[in-house]
RNA sequence: GACCCCGUGGUCAAGUGGUUAAGACAUCGCCCUUUCACGGCGGUAACAGGGGUUCGAAUCCCCUCGGGGUCACCA
């Protein structure tokens, strides 16, 4: 037992089930923890990551993962988010045993869906004199938030509505005032939380305000649906961005007023942008969907995710979710705040390229492929061949399908101008057209065009000719692949077929004659 | 501004009082090689600063500084 834990245990009256659960004496099979996304956009790799250690700490208790979707944001709300959100995860293998599309005993999973619930909570705090109506207007509240400010003081509500009377209140509904709903926040006293990454985080109870928790239009705010929601749908455990790690005294006041049970908590660390300031569209790739574009196979995302803030035992990094969902602890989750960076994602999913299944690189890659123009989009089994056949050669030195696809045009069509590069060191040579044209004779006469075959006839040219070997190599590459690097040079003129060799490397020689070199 | 969290190389990240302070990515050099990549070998590079505590601090305490978060009828 670490010392975390033994703290837990002092610290909180935890029930003797609970002992026995955290002494690992009896299986853990209740473990329930949920990703709650608000459908404001895509799902970035913040979100992501979230999700992903939800997600893993579950299958590591073989617990349950649910999805929720906190949709109390009207005027925020995007179109599309939601099966946004929800791809991205799918795509990720991101899954989840109760929530959208799957169902679960603990339904709706839109908390749009949930009203009545909330309404019911608030009416008892209500009802218990734990929270009350308040009429004030926006435009009071800012100004009071400004006067407060200008005093140099924190800009928390004055408690002006805590007791009105009823002439007041009558006052205030025959203007039409619509109310909110606060929570009373106690003028003393302090809230713990207990964070299981954190540690104890002692917040006192005076710094806080009498915080809305229902809205004039009847809609709960976030800290009051998601403590509502949480208890009614069984979590045990909420993991979560360490952006909430100061609003959870806040829920943890109600869950006390409400008479419910405490979960517990772990806050991982944020991501942040390069600059080491918060994620936003301005950095450049930020969202699942974007690296998708950018030609980031999922397998490579997951494992670049899993590493930022949470580390395998020992120096193997390349790590797959089975052996991830054995390892993975809350425990060994690290508390500072991690800047990502493409440069290892990238070198992640160049190992990846290579090493995953060639189908499954090939399923990813096919859209690349179509865009680049290689296959047409109504492919066929043939076209689908084709690209195994070339990107099985290409993929071992592209970092992303982006690349891959833009490595392997040459394969499918003939249109390319030769690299200016390659031209000034290769085709300027002297003699150059004339061992094109000895290359040419050689590969005439190769009856079965293998790669065997092929080299052999090249290497017997070398022999026999006595030219340097460069001399032959490099500019037949750049003949018939417009290129200086790329795949084996025997490897591409088998997957091109004698003929287009041929046809090239005459083009070539063709073309260097033409531009007259020799000068 | 108040409150909270965090601070090991450029980045990720081991490390829980005694280590030559791991490893990965990036970077540089060499090797392999028809090119490029892969791979192999090696190099540069870190405990934010200052005080304590201790025989001994990256590890414990305090202060400073720096970064981040929260303070909404957003989530």
């Amino acid at each position: 037992m670490n010392k975390l834990v033994k703290s837990y245990i002092i610290k909180q009256n935890v029930t003797e089930n609970q002992m026995k659960w955290i002494k690992g004496e009896v299986s853990m099979g209740n473990v329930r923890v949920r990703f709650a996304p608000s459908p404001t956009g895509y799902l970035h790799i913040g979100g992501a990551r979230t999700a992903l250690f939800n997600w893993l700490y579950a299958k590591h208790n073989n617990g349950e993962m649910i999805l929720r979707i906190e949709d109390t944001d009207l005027e925020r709300l995007k179109e599309d988010s939601v099966s946004q959100i929800i791809s991205s995860m799918k795509w990720l293998g991101i899954t989840w045993d109760e929530g959208p599309e799957v169902g679960g005993d603990y339904g709706p999973y839109f908390q749009s869906q949930r009203l009545d619930n909330y309404r019911e909570a608030c009416d008892r705090l209500l009802a218990e004199g734990k929270a009350y109506y308040c009429y004030c207007t926006p435009e009071e509240l800012e100004a009071n938030r400004e006067a407060a400010r200008k005093a140099g003081l924190p800009p928390r509500y004055s408690g002006r509505c805590r007791q009105l009377t009823a002439e007041e209140v009558e006052r205030f509904n025959a203007e039409g005032r619509k109310p909110v709903v606060r929570f009373k926040v106690p003028t003393e006293g302090v809230t713990v939380v207990n964070d299981i990454i954190r540690g104890e985080v002692t917040f006192d109870n005076t710094i806080l305000d009498d915080f809305v928790i229902m809205k004039s239009n009847g809609i709960p705010t976030y800290n009051f649906a998601a403590v509502v929601d949480d208890h009614a749908m069984g979590m045990t455990h909420i993991i979560r961005a360490e952006e909430h790690l100061s609003n959870t005294p806040k829920q943890i006041l109600i869950y006390k007023a409400l008479g419910y049970d405490i979960p517990q908590f772990a806050h991982v660390p944020m991501i942040l942008a390069p600059d080491r300031s918060k994620l936003s569209k301005r950095h450049g790739a930020t969202s699942v969907e974007e690296f998708r574009e950018q030609g980031y196979l999922p397998q490579a995302i997951v494992n670049y995710l899993i590493l930022l803030g949470w580390s395998p035992e020992g120096d193997n990094e390349i790590i797959t979710l089975e052996q991830a969902v054995k390892e993975f602890s809350l425990e060994k989750v690290n508390k500072s705040a991690a800047i990502y960076d493409t440069t290892k994602l990238t070198w992640l999913n160049g190992v990846y390229m290579r090493d995953l299944p060639l189908d499954e690189v090939v399923k990813h890659a096919l859209p690349f492929y179509i865009k680049e123009g290689l296959i047409p989009e109504g492919y066929s089994v043939q076209d689908i061949q084709r690209v195994k056949e070339v990107a099985e050669k290409v993929r071992e030195r592209e970092k992303t399908l982006v690349d891959l696809a833009k490595a392997s045009s040459y394969f499918f069509r003939f249109d390319y101008t030769y690299e200016e590069k390659g031209v000034n060191k290769y085709f300027k040579k002297d003699g150059a057209a004339d061992i094109l044209r000895k290359g040419i004779g050689a590969l005439k006469a190769v009856y079965e065009f293998t790669i065997e075959n092929t080299e052999e006839a090249y290497r017997k040219l070398i022999e026999e000719t006595g030219v340097k070997s460069g001399d032959l190599f490099h500019p037949t590459r750049l003949a018939i692949s417009g290129r200086t690097t790329g795949p084996g040079l025997f490897d591409i003129m088998v997957l091109i077929g004698k003929e287009e060799t041929i046809k090239r490397m005459e083009k070539a020689v063709e073309y260097i004659e033409k531009a007259n070199f020799a000068v």
